[in-house]
DNA sequence: TAAAAATACTCCATAGGTATTTTAT
DNA sequence: ATAAAATACCTATGGAGTATTTTTA
């Protein structure tokens, strides 16, 4: 049972006839007769009963004309939510990582993010935590990844990007902290 | 995409690797690489990545894997409702049916009905009303059906059936009106 | 270098076609 | 007698197989 099957189902239980169908999808008659006798031995039932003035309908027929809709509509949607999905994100993306994550973390990262998003490409700007929240308020890097401790407590990778809201100063004296700075997009703790 | 494809998907999505899925559907490794080729040219999107630890599934790939499932279970719901459906109703409907309805309707009640329950034979009997009564009274009938009139007012074709709670009396006088012999199924205004 | 996927072929089942026959009104 | 469906038979595409090559960690 596949997407033309579907579509021969409707059409036939719009048309009631095999001839009329069979014009309607650009087929012969009879390959369309052989397919509904197919359908007819996948689903173990009759569909159709045959007579001179077309085909009737029978209960299981109409029920599979009714799920017929269905499918096609959900398949319609599956293809277009798919296809969509590969328009997506692609491009380039900057990334300004602290030397100790770039060292021990970054590998895995970036794997597990070209599985999810195979048309992103990486440019990486490493350096020291400081220099990383630097790049990301110059906007020379999309997102920074450093290893963020609070009071002194590990806080795994935490991932920072500049707030759009926030107001540039006119140079930066880079005493700052995270929470001023930059916003954390993420986090992972490990 | 047929049944078996979306199978494949599911497999695939829990073997992350041709070759075993492969042998999990116990077909050789290059048809299913051809397959899933093919899948891949109909949604028109890469499913994996290909690589030499096996495959790793796009984000489309990831939500096509998802419906998989989904549409597995859909089909199998359909599939088992559309036979169950079958194997409904079927044997000998024995009517009793007055004179002016044999002649007027039955035809085409029967056609109707033969739509819709294709697998049932008829066994009808014919008479006039009050015959038809005493049909159902004694159980010669399953449905009584007749032009039933209330009052002098046409109420179109009356389906009767006796009532299980009905205590039989030993001989009809057939005095009797419809309230008390039978119980109306149904009834059909034209 | 070894495991996994891809490619190159061969074979067969099935979707499609044309010509014709059967069926039911 | 006629319209519709079924059948017979042919062709081509796609699914499945075996043997082999390519790829990449």
């Amino acid at each position: 049972m596949n997407e033309r099957d579907w579509h021969i189902l409707k059409v036939l239980h719009e048309h009631k006839n095999i001839t009329k169908t069979a014009q309607s999808l650009y087929i012969s008659q009879p390959s369309l007769t052989k397919r509904i006798q197919q359908i007819e031995k996948e689903f173990n039932l009759k569909i159709v009963e045959r007579g001179t003035r077309g085909v009737q309908f029978t209960p299981q027929g109409e029920y599979l004309a009714i799920c017929a809709d269905e499918m096609l509509i959900r398949l319609r949607q599956i293809k277009e939510t798919a296809f969509n999905m590969g328009q997506e994100i692609s491009g380039t993306l900057r990334l300004g990582v602290s030397n100790y994550i770039t060292l021990h973390k970054l590998p895995g990262l970036l794997k597990l993010f070209r599985e999810r998003f195979p048309k992103v490409d990486f440019h990486v700007t490493t350096g020291w935590s400081k220099e990383v929240l630097n790049l990301i308020y110059n906007e020379e890097v999309h997102v920074g990844i450093v290893r963020g401790t609070i009071n002194g407590q590990d806080q795994g990778i935490i991932f920072l990007r500049k707030r759009f809201v926030l107001l540039p100063r006119k140079k930066s004296k880079s005493k700052t902290c995270l929470s001023c700075r930059g916003s954390i997009m993420g986090q992972m703790l490990f």
